[in-house]
This record gives structure tokens, sequence and C-alpha cells, in this order.
DNA sequence: ATATGTGCAAACTGTTTGCACACGA
DNA sequence: TCGTGTGCAAACAGTTTGCACATAT
């Protein structure tokens, strides 16, 4: 990532504009509305790429696809099984301090993910 | 999952004479040891269902495995990046109550994952 | 007898990659 | 210019699935 890009640029800006967490091929499908004639490969390599520089976050929780997250604070992820829906929690610091201090594990680039279900599935 | 299959208790046993957190491929060059032509379909076929059944537990941390783990007590996952390991550690069951209670989210199945670097590659 | 499970192999799908060309420093 | 990024399409790899046969109830 030594090169600006109009592509990541635009991929970033996609990402730091929702609060979703979308897979790749939505993030996609968004940037076409700006550069049409961008390709999916383009948009996994800057996925990858941001993510390994720590501009974005990786979020798997099972169901078959990357997601990716433009919030780098720590958060806990509450991933809904049945919607599917991935929710934001805003972590206690004194709870990632105490699970490092246990267990000798540094998470510096934190992400939490908690499978459940959520206040609307759970009244249907 | 209705009928009884000597190929799903030989999966269960795996799982759960192993700590660690293996991927399906794992099981099955486990499992052929004592069913040497069992199909890795099987193996994932069953892996679906006893998941389904919620007698094991699906874990993704994003390395493009699927994990599974035969502890389904509420634990939190601390995944490694350095060397990919997936450690255990006992959550206070103060903390899964105030998640459930500040977020009106059930967390009955629950796995939790924290990503970060061990002690271990923390040295090197 | 009937429903469910298995083995095998092909198909599926999200992601990665090789290549020729384009662009940023 | 030289290294890096892009578009395209083919390749890749983990997982799923269709089918004929086997096993459990």
């Amino acid at each position: 990532m030594k090169h600006y890009s109009k592509q990541r640029e635009a991929i970033l800006e996609v990402l730091r504009k929702t609060d979703t967490h979308p897979t790749a091929n939505w993030i996609y499908e968004k940037v076409r509305e700006k550069i049409p004639n961008i390709s999916l490969g383009t948009v996994y390599r800057n996925l990858s790429g941001l993510t390994a520089d720590g501009e974005i976050l990786k979020v798997e929780v099972g169901d078959g696809f990357e997601h990716f997250d433009g919030d780098i604070s720590p958060h806990l992820h509450l991933y809904c099984k049945g919607c599917g829906k991935i929710m934001d929690q805003k972590l206690k610091s004194d709870y990632i301090s105490r699970v490092a201090k246990e267990s000798d594990f540094k998470t510096d680039t934190t992400i939490y993910v908690a499978y459940g279900i959520c206040k609307n599935c759970k009244q249907n």
C-alpha cells in the first residue's frame, strides 16, 4: 500500500460511512456506483491490504463471508444467528485489560464476537 | 440427526478428547485412524448436524477454516494472529449477564472470540 | 418398510492470483 | 523510469450436494 489509488479511497469511504459490517461483494456493488468498472479482485486486494495496515478490521462470524469494519476501536460484535445482523457494543476498557492480564494475551487490534439472538428475533 | 451412526460417534469422540479447536480436515484424518473409509463429506455433514443440534460449537476466527469445539460451555476464545492457535479462557458469568442485559442480546449458545498476540509470540 | 446416513465425486462459491496494462512517486 | 495498483479471467480451496447404496428404527 505505497501508492495512492482512487479505488482504495472509494472503498475506505464506503466503509467509513456505514455502521453495518458489509461483505466484500456489498462493498464492490457500492463502490461501483462511483467507479463502475472497478473489479472485484481490486476490492479484495485493497480490503486485504487495509486490514494488514490496521486501517480496517476483518470480522468473521461463521456465515461463510468475510465482513469488514471501518471502526477500529475496540468493541464487541454481537452476531444474531436469527437475522444474521452484526451489531456493535462498546466495551468497558476494564474488561479488556482484565482479559489481557489474566491470559498474557495482548489484544491490541481487538475484535470480539459474541453469538446469540437479538431482541427482534427473540420476539418471533 | 435421528439415526445413530458409528461415524458420528467417532467424530464426537475425537472432538471431546481434544482441547484444540480442530478443522474438519484434521478431524477427518483423526477419525480415519478408526474408520479408514469414512468420507470427508460425511465428516462435514455430521459436524454441521452436531452444530445445529447444539452438541458442538463452530468457531470462526478468520483464517479461512471452520473450527469446531467439543466444549459447549460459555467461554472466550483467544485467537493468536501470530501462531494461529485458539486458546480457551473461562468467562466470569457476571460479564455474560452484563452483555445480555446491556444489549437485549440473548447469548445462550455463546462463543466469544478475541484477537491478539499470545505470550509466546510476543517474545519473538 | 421407510426414513436417515454414507461414500464418492462433481459442483458450488467466496477468495486469490497471474498477466498485461495503467498509474503514482 | 520503476515500483505498485488495476481489470480481467482463470485458478484455488474449503464446503456442499446429488446419487446410488447401506444402515438404523
